[in-house]
DNA sequence: CTGAGCACCTGAGGGC
DNA sequence: TGCCCTCAGGTGCTCA
């Protein structure tokens, strides 16, 4: 589910809840995720304070007074919401946070594939996970010419390039075929063969459909809804995600859908070259 | 090294 | 109703 946005609107909801909060109780309710919880997991996060909040690419990092840092990641069917400590768990709640001031967040996951890691602060840069991601799309050291490095000599279609975390952080499926409609490229193209002037209008492309995407709360289509519980509404601004035989918003040519590396990929014949 | 394919898991929706 | 199939927002692993 979460890209980029939905793991960011999800941060921003809690802090309100969470800032300098201390974590009363934490209840694993599940042997795994993805991967197996840390040693110690609940006992380490019980009674700590969280006290910084960041996002790296899809990662949620929450820092805590014990100088360790949690670390979520949502997978495809994620969520961390407020609820009613009072209101019946769900059998997909897997781990159920309450803090002192009996605020309680459900981490919610269907399909499993998210997961969670507690690890020293200090080693942060050194984390397996985090080392390797590429520049954040919204930052200012993300540029044309980085794509352009990254890019040089790959043959891989540019759809597949722009979901690798190395060469950037954060996008997802939906958001590389908006943005790739954004910039007018096709998303069949070989990476390195898309233009420097091309490169120069998928840098904004990137930029502007997150950024409206966070706006917006990010998007809802199955389980996604931000940490307060209300809906993202930017499935309703998609251009071509999810809209095969769907006008083009710009020509009106009717959107395609293909498959690449399993993955659906929406675009406009028309518009996209 | 690159790129392709599979694996992990549940649930929703369509066709019959 | 029920069964079977396909599909879904991610990513790490294996293999050629």
């Amino acid at each position: 589910m979460p890209e980029l946005p939905e793991v960011e609107t999800t941060l921003r909801g809690l802090v309100p809840l969470l800032k300098g909060r201390r974590l009363e109780t934490v209840e694993v309710r599940i042997k795994q995720l993805r991967f197996p919880f840390p040693k110690n997991f609940a006992k380490r996060l019980t009674d700590a304070t969280v006290t910084g909040f960041s996002r790296r690419a899809k990662y949620m990092l929450l820092a805590l007074d014990s100088d360790e840092t949690l670390l979520v990641h949502l997978g495809m069917s994620g969520r961390l919401v407020k609820a009613d400590p009072a209101s019946p768990l769900n059998k997909h709640d897997h781990v159920v946070i309450t803090t002192d001031k009996g605020v309680q967040l459900r981490y919610h996951d269907p399909r499993r594939f998210g997961f969670m890691d507690l690890f020293a602060t200090a080693a942060r840069d050194d984390h397996k996970l985090l080392r390797d991601i590429g520049p954040e799309p919204l930052d200012a050291d993300f540029s044309p010419a980085h794509l352009q490095t990254a890019l040089r000599g790959k043959t891989a279609p540019i759809k597949n390039l722009l979901l690798d975390q190395k060469i950037v952080a954060g996008l997802g499926n939906i958001y590389v075929s908006e943005a790739l409609f954004g910039a007018g490229v096709r998303p069949t193209r070989a990476g390195g063969k898309v233009t420097k002037a091309e490169l120069e209008r998928l840098v904004p492309a990137i930029q502007t459909v997150l950024q409206a995407s966070i706006k917006a709360g990010g998007t809802s289509m199955r389980d996604y809804v931000q940490a307060s519980g209300e809906m993202g509404h930017f499935q309703n601004e998609f251009a071509v995600y999810g809209r095969e035989a769907g006008p083009c918003p710009t020509c009106e040519t009717p959107v395609k859908r293909l498959v690449q590396g399993g993955r659906a990929s929406f675009y406009c014949p028309t518009c996209q070259r």
